[in-house]
DNA sequence: TCGGTGTAGATGATGTGTCATCTACGCATC
DNA sequence: GATGCGTAGATGACACATCATCTACACCGA
């Protein structure tokens, strides 16, 4: 990523939309973290794994399947969820099709917390973010968004 | 945060843009980082608290002040702060007029350090986010991010 | 059936973020 | 000048993220 031509610097505005992007996106995950654990237990992680698995027929996944919707990192991913095994969220069980693998399955308690967190996270996605913005910015952001992720793809190496 | 009289979810075109936003975020803040760090060796957070101290005349601030335009969290700066200094990158001083306090001050190493990293990655902030905008959506996403970190402060209660 | 390569997943070390708590100084008021 | 409150900052414990590495099984071709 060295250049060797120079670097083009950012111009003004650039360098105004880049840094209230920046800062906008860490306050805003900081504070829906601390809700989410304040008033559920849950970090924002625990919660996006809940999800995936509250979205699946038999609330059972194979970790490789989660880390492909999450893009998280396989040891990420993996020491995530011993730590809420270890706290009941999610069981493991064994995978008869794959030595290897297992299966991830979500546990009574688990599905009780996302029920119990996810009208409160919603409630403040509405009133830290969404209710702030008109139809036309929301669609703006989406098309943003999906742009900047179809560059990511498009440049992944290796991971990610 | 609790919504008595039930909780207004997120209709498809919400839900398609919040999902795109958190996992763009995400992946693009996760990629920033790993390019600083293997060819910097430093941390997003490194390179924030340096761009601050560089942009001082004297290369001097007060750690509360490094907290005000960073939005961080006292202790996360402390700890961050201390491992900084243990790396070299920054030093303390102690601060004559207020007994309590210290001056964060910039090493050489230090304004090595940014000085070094910061082309790599302005050409990645470039390369997996600018360049795949057009001028309008830059200035769009600089308003969204703009009212929503207005609507981040006014519902601040301390911290943050 | 043996060896090689690829894939699924776990683990230990280390850096990072948050919470609760603590110390010490500044400052006002009595 | 003692009391009390507010502010500046550090610290220990713990959850989280990343990297390097390791095990075990799958699968394929000689």
């Amino acid at each position: 990523m060295a250049t060797m031509t120079g670097t083009q610097w950012l111009d003004d505005e650039e360098q105004r939309a880049w840094r209230a992007f920046v800062r906008m996106q860490g306050r805003l995950t900081a504070r829906l973290n601390r809700q989410l654990q304040t008033d559920s237990g849950l970090s924002l992680a625990d919660y996006e794994v809940l999800v995936q698995l509250t979205d699946t027929a038999d609330g059972r996944l194979r970790p490789f399947e989660l880390q492909r919707c999450l893009h998280w990192e396989q040891s990420r991913l993996s020491h995530h969820l011993t730590r809420m095994q270890r706290r009941g969220l999610i069981g493991r069980e064994e995978c008869t099709e794959d030595g290897r693998g297992a299966f991830i399955v979500l546990t009574d308690a688990g599905r009780d917390a996302i029920t119990a967190a996810a009208p409160g996270h919603v409630d403040t996605v509405r009133s830290l973010f969404l209710d702030g913005l008109t139809r036309d910015q929301i669609a703006a952001l989406r098309q943003v968004s999906e742009q900047v992720l179809g560059r990511l793809d498009a440049t992944a190496d290796t991971d990610d």
